[in-house]
DNA sequence: GTCTATATGTTGATAGAC
DNA sequence: GTCTATCAACATATAGAC
């Protein structure tokens, strides 16, 4: 056990992934070489190639180093609510999905890079594999949540939800550009479900039911 | 080997364009390398360096080729709501905003590009320059169709329109890679209308009223 | 305006000392 | 496990022929 002094020198391979994840989502993954990363580390190409296997490797382990944390709390809440007797509200489902986000967004990490996963090109083909299981689950407790609703509309606007939600903690505010963004997740909440419960256009109606009824 | 385009040679300046538009979004900024460009355009890299003076200001050239259009759509409908006599209403304003960048999407461009502005690391920062602007319009006449909601919580709200229209540009389905992604407008519309009109929290009431108080 | 040829630096990856 | 040394490939940019 090393002492935990805020200045010990952790595990190269922790620090490894501390300064990749930085400059992972500071430059994108193509901006980013190892020897910018070993710079930032204090440590040196083969270090990374021992440690990860290369560059592709680094990004998967920083990517899932955050990114599995999220999603288990997210399982846990999704699991709570369906075990849950009779139907979840809308804005319970929501928090279930957000708030795991946003509370790893307001710790020491680098939250961005979980949204990342979304527009960064080398990463963008893992978001099935990372993220499907859950926007699954999601989709269909919404669909409990608002039972009135076609899940055709459920599911094309859940992209709406994505969105929001990723660019408030990978974006900043485009006119204010120095404001720490991830703010207060219940004003986002109330945002969305409104959204949610837009009522669906004639079409949307007439289209198709998705559910029995 | 083979010539690029042996239907209609357009410009060369016109072809690099196409290809660096293309790849930027397909590959990012520090992805895409010259030498990708001028093999996808039928052109050489000293033509780039003539034509555009290096990478960086190729980069700008093709963001501002797609933004430039879609932004002086929106201004135009935006000075036609102020012109127009009483309040306007939600929708409009918000047709106003992401009605041109859809239809743009809808073109045989790269609509992408337009949205990539605001995740790509060599972009990120352009941001204020290319969009403050529209954004400010846009929250003024949002104040106006929603009197009754505190100036800084339509502030607050902006980021999720526009994360969310970013994403229904540059995303695709999370559960349908495959789909076409840009879709019925009016959809997304109906959804963030409905989240702009959702009651401030009562925090947000008695904090600031954002007007003249 | 468009090309070839070239100058000069950086990249990811590996081999091998310790 | 961590380092130095090294390599082949690729990068941006420019000079100069036509």
């Amino acid at each position: 056990m090393a002492a935990a002094a805020p200045n010990t020198r952790a595990d190269t391979k922790e620090r490894i992934l501390d300064a990749a994840e930085r400059l992972f989502v500071e430059k994108g993954f193509a901006g980013t070489s190892l020897r910018a990363v070993t710079a930032a580390a204090g440590a040196n190409v083969a270090a990374i190639h021992y440690h990860f296997g290369g560059r592709e490797q680094l990004l998967r382990a920083a990517l899932e180093r955050r990114i599995r944390p999220i999603n288990e709390a997210r399982l846990t809440r999704l699991d709570a609510l369906e075990r849950a007797p009779g139907r979840p509200t809308l804005e319970s489902v929501l928090h279930a999905f957000v708030d795991p986000l946003l509370e790893e967004a307001a710790g020491e990490g680098v939250p961005q890079l979980a949204g990342m996963l979304f527009y960064e090109p080398a990463t963008r083909a893992m978001v099935p594999e990372l993220f499907a299981h859950i926007a699954a689950r999601m989709e269909e407790l919404l669909a409990q949540a608002l039972p009135e609703l076609p899940h055709s509309v459920i599911r094309d606007r859940m992209p709406f939800i994505i969105g929001a939600v990723v660019f408030q903690v990978v974006g900043h505010h485009p006119l204010e550009p120095d404001r720490p963004s991830a703010g207060d997740g219940d004003e986002m909440i109330r945002f969305l479900a409104a959204g949610m419960r837009a009522p669906a256009s004639a079409a949307e109606r007439t289209a198709t039911g998705g559910t029995s009824s």
